[in-house]
DNA sequence: TTTATTTTGTGATATACATCACAATTTATT
DNA sequence: AATAAATTGTGATGTATATCACAAAATAAA
């Protein structure tokens, strides 16, 4: 953003809702940050100072539990990345790390306090954004806990080819290690299950390009475990 | 609250930020209702059209997932139950139930718009509340998908000691087939290892009531599995 | 108090997945 | 192009916990 939120054409909905002025006001606490994959954006354990804002790219949001790293989520560009670590304590509770190339702006919290003070329908937005992910994490969790591998592998190739990449050709952004930590398996167990959807010609590999062949197939195996 | 909010002493942190006259306008749009053991005061798949405050009690959130019912906490008044399903979406995504007797005030949600609207420090306090809750719900279920039976079970009787009843001696609000969907285990397995502590001495049971003999095990028990 | 209902205890058996071990392959570095 | 490092594939084995089945106990209803 920089001095140029106002130029921005992938302003938030709160930011959407920002005065001209109040829109400067921003530009100034502000700072555009350029990431490549592997980059931390933000780490578990260090003070949250700043508000994140991911312009572009995609970034894993993971936490360390007791046993495992555990991969949240992965998020897309436009969001905000932090609100709840932000706000809730003043360390933060989780990392965000740049699984490919991404763009992030920080915003000063103070200014965004100021922003959240003096505007209601902006804070109201961020109010809205947090408690709709605070409901998606309600979601994720029952599903991580009950549905075993297959399902949950084919709800992540699903996602992969629906809200990420929006395609049924991609090119998984992170290693078979790391889906083990977003389904909570091992990475053994996400190459076996790959192999067999493989053969069972519900997907086609190669190296980390994926190619979804029978969608319904995914869909049912979604449903039904 | 009644018309009486103004005089109730157990008024939520964000209310605590409100003038008198807003005190005023909340407590003509607030109902208090009292529930016993097992109602309903919120039903997943319902409209929401409240917000509630749990005023006094102690009360189940639960949602349906993809195979069993999940029990996602334990909530003990003073707090507000429903915020995220109330803003993040029209129709409740979740369900929550008295476990013991229970008195909620449900507030209309266009006062409690408008005093977001009014009122900064009021609603800062809601979105503290809310990101804080959110933050809880990550640790959470990366314990679930993590720990273990025993070590789930340990945190579970710990809670109930510190954070629920203040007490080595209390009386289970559940019974062991909820503390299963607490634990994302069986009825049986519960029933199993609650013996197994018996055994080893970390507490003593009769019926629902439990004492707890050994704290320090069950922290080890909660940290290592 | 008697009867019905809910809750709990415990054995036997089954299973999804983890873990270990190592080879094969792919990707990065020199 | 050669070498090193990271990632992936696959068998063998172990284990935590689910599920089934039924008895025992506790609680509620008649």
């Amino acid at each position: 953003m920089n001095a140029e939120c106002k130029l921005c054409e992938i302003k938030s909905n709160a930011a959407s809702k920002l005065s001209e002025e109040e829109i400067e006001k921003l530009s100034f606490s502000c700072a555009l940050v350029k990431f490549h994959k592997g980059d931390p954006l933000i780490k578990q354990g260090t003070f949250s100072t700043n508000v994140a804002y991911l312009r572009r790219g995609l970034a894993k949001v993971h936490i360390a539990g007791p046993y495992h790293e555990q991969i949240v989520r992965i998020v897309k560009a436009p969001v905000y990345l932090a609100l709840p670590t932000t706000f809730g304590d003043k360390i933060n509770q989780y990392s965000v790390t740049a699984i490919e190339t991404s763009e992030v702006c920080f915003i000063d919290i103070d200014t965004f306090r100021y922003l959240l003070k003096v505007n209601h329908d902006f804070s109201y937005e961020i109010l809205l954004e947090v408690c709709r992910n605070e409901l998606e994490v309600f979601h994720r969790c029952a599903n991580r806990t009950q549905k075993q591998m297959r399902g949950k592998l084919a709800d992540v190739l699903l996602e992969m080819s629906d809200r990420i990449y929006n395609s049924d050709i991609f090119t998984l952004p992170v290693n078979q290690e790391e889906i083990g930590n977003l389904v909570d398996s091992s990475r053994e167990s996400v190459s076996r299950v790959l192999t067999e959807f493989e053969r069972d010609d519900i997907i086609r590999i190669s190296g980390k390009k994926i190619e979804i062949l029978n969608k319904k197939s995914l869909l049912m195996i979604s449903a039904n475990g």
